[in-house]
This record gives C-alpha cells, structure tokens and sequence, in this order.
DNA sequence: GACGAAATACGACACCTGCCGTATGTCGCA
DNA sequence: TGCGACATACGGCAGGTGTCGTATTTCGTC
C-alpha cells in the first residue's frame, strides 16, 4: 500500500544495531536508511537525512538523556522517536514521552513489541511497552503532554549538571571534574551539589549507581 | 557435513536474544536450542542440556562475573562458552578465558565477529574481539591457564566482602555497614579497603557502578 | 531593557574515605 | 600440630565529601 518506512538505527553496540535491523527487516515496508554508534551521529543525520524513524537506544555515549531527545524533535519534527532502552524508571518513560518520543520498549520486553511499536507509530499513535505502560497511564496525566510542563516535572538536569553527573559516576573527584571542564574545583563542586538535590541523591556511590542503571555513557 | 551445533543464548535483554539468534540462524549448521534471561537459567540448563555453545552476556542478572564461567565449565566441560559484554577491561578478558570461557566478544565490535568466533570455537580454537586481543596477547602469559592459579587468578572475594560489597554499593558508610552486620565500623572498613584492593577499585563511586554493572543484587 | 535561569566562584564545618600500619581469635586442612 | 586464610578490631593522617551559606556574570527571552 503504502511507501516503505526508512527508518534509522542508533545503538552503540554494533551487534544490537545488526539484531534490530534483521527484525526490523522482517517487516512489510521497513526500510533501515542509516545507522549511529553514538549521539552525535544522530544529531547529523537528523539534520542532514532525517527519516520515517528514529530507533534510539537512551544508552548511547553522546546521548545525555532526556535533554538529547528534545534536540532532536527541534532538529527533525516529523521524524518518529523510538526509545529503546533498559531504564525502567516511569519518570524516565514520562519525561522522554514529554521530551518528544514517539515510542518507547525496554530492552527486557517481548521483541514482537517492536512490530507492534512500528505499527503504532506508522499510525501517528504513542506506543508504550507492555511492562511499563502503568506508568504513564496514571489518571493525573492524561493530558496531553503538550499542555502540562512545569506539574511534575521529570526533574530536568541542565547540561552542565548532565556533564558533572557523567564525570561523578565514573568516580571523579570535584576537582579532577573542574579540571577536564576546565571550571574552578568550588564551582564543579556545586553544580554537583545541585544535582544531588535535584536527583534526591546522597552520596558519590548513588550518584555512580544512579548513572550506570539509567545506562550513562560511561566511558 | 557435520551435524548442526547447538547453541544457548543469554542475555538479559529479550531484543538482545532475539538479533542474537538472528545473526546465528543466519549461520550455516547452527541452531539455537535454548535462552537464558538470567544467571539461574543458565545453570539450569548447563547442568541439564548443555548445548555444543554458550553464548553468555556478563552483564546479566545472577551472573556475578568470573566465577560464574568456571561453575557453568565445571558444568559442562564439554560446552564451548563465548562470553559477550560490553566490558573490555584486559583484566577481565584475561580471567574470563583462565576461568574457562572460549571465546570473548564485545558488543562494540564487528557483528561479523561472532561469525568468525563462532568457527573457531567450533574448530577448538580460542577467539577474541580484534578489539581485545592484544590484552591477552602479552608474552609474560603464553603459559596454559592450567598450570598458573596463584598467579593472577580470577579475584575471588569472601562471603563477607561479598556482603560489604552489596551495602556499599547501595552507598552506604562504613558505619552503616557496621551497624547491618552487628560488626565494627573499622572491621568493616577493613573489609571494604581488602575488596577494593582486590578489584582495583579506588573510591565508593567506583564500587557502586562495578556493583550494578555485574548485576549485583541491589537491595 | 528587565527579568529569571544558568553558570561561575568562594568559604566553613563535620564527617567520611582511602591508605598505611598492627594485632588477636577462629577454623579448616595438611 | 602447625600453617594459612578469614574475620575481627583499633588508630593516624591527608584529603575528599555533603550541606549550608553568599555573590557575580552571562545569556536567552519576554
């Protein structure tokens, strides 16, 4: 019926981009374009050759979460965002919904949910995987996401506090941080403070657990 | 012209098992006969039908690293076991293959890997990632995994430091600790500076991503 | 141009950490 | 019986952390 779909995989292990795109290709009209080991190669691509989809692991080096879905949204409007990635935290889910995704699978779900998703989002629908989908379907939220911004909102790092949360989790003390930053050790310190709060987290050992589980780029 | 190898994949990520087995299928005389999402699973099924292979993500849950490979050998020491994870610390790469793993694979490298890795195992041979080779490939360590144990041998903790090593991760002080296990503040301040000695790791941050990386019981 | 958010920067204080010692009791195994 | 591994326990010291302040500059946006 329709034209294929061209649809470009992001994942920096390679062997997940070749998994995902024998799936993908087992599918009527699915056409993987492009692939990305890492944020910035997305961000080119969707400037350059933005296509149908966007398949995007959370987990990649050069995606800082949240803030980077966004981006993409504003660089490529028509192209779909499907998250994919092994975060299960509903605030996660609810902030990358809010941020501009289309879609978003964990990596534990059932793999037929990823045809299921691709339909979806063909229909201009959200498609939310099975074992989350409690999350963002609490009554409070049905609005639609375009409405309600500052309610609840998913705790929004600024991108420096994104940069000092990566550094923290891979054990570096404030001042090795404000020297790769090229800041002032105090200054590194408090953004670092900042986040903390912000995060409701305590300690430089749940500022690293905190990373590694919503899958930062950690090297 | 031989009969077909039988193959268990084991990863925690369904998406991730389903391109596996793709790639594989794709391979000539490979069948895969069983999956694993978790470290239990595994052994369930070493002990009860191992296969010709074993591909095993280290990242899983109840796969507390090193020691796991030697139990699944101890096993089925007929089952060849392709360990695949993101990690390639040449420290781990080393101890995986002395504790009796195959073939080393990271997700980051050529898809066409596993092809190959896939071949030499079934011809008795050893593979690594291209991206790793020169880790194990030094001249100090030409010797068979056999004959060294003492040497450099695969870090096994205590029961105790396996226990501190869980709460520490949580990012709880050594006071804390101390007060969980009804045992001194400097006893367990001990136990956590032997394991960090151990792992070579240097600070709490440290600790908390090794912890949830190897898929450490939370709490 | 005015306002707010973000980034920058500094200080103080109690506490904890990482690293270096040493020492004693228990238990298994050769 | 004795050796070695493990668990227990204590202390010092330099440095880092977490939490509380305050203050200036830069930048986007209304």
């Amino acid at each position: 019926m329709s034209k294929a779909m061209t649809v470009i995989v992001a994942d920096d292990h390679a062997i997940v981009r070749e998994g995902l795109k024998m799936l993908l290709s087992t599918m009527a009209d699915v056409t993987v374009v492009a692939e990305a080991a890492d944020g910035e190669a997305v961000q080119v691509l969707a400037r350059s050759e933005p296509a149908d989809l966007l398949v995007l692991d959370l987990g990649m080096p050069g995606v800082t979460g949240i803030q980077f879905i966004a981006d993409i949204r504003a660089m490529a409007p028509r192209m779909k965002i499907l998250v994919l990635t092994a975060n299960v935290e509903p605030r996660t889910v609810r902030a990358a919904i809010e941020a501009g995704a289309n879609g978003y699978l964990t990596k534990n779900g059932d793999p037929a949910e990823l045809a299921d998703a691709v339909d979806a989002l063909r229909a201009n629908d959200i498609y939310l995987a099975q074992s989350i989908r409690f999350a963002v379907s609490d009554p409070a939220r049905q609005t639609l996401p375009s409405a309600t911004d500052e309610a609840l909102s998913p705790i929004p790092l600024t991108r420096r506090e994104m940069q000092i949360l990566s550094l923290a989790a891979q054990g570096l003390t404030a001042r090795e941080i404000a020297e790769r930053l090229g800041i002032s050790p105090l200054t590194a310190r408090k953004h670092r403070e900042n986040l903390m709060r912000k995060l409701s987290l305590h300690s430089a050992a749940e500022i690293a657990a905190y990373a590694v589980r919503i899958g930062l780029p950690i090297g």
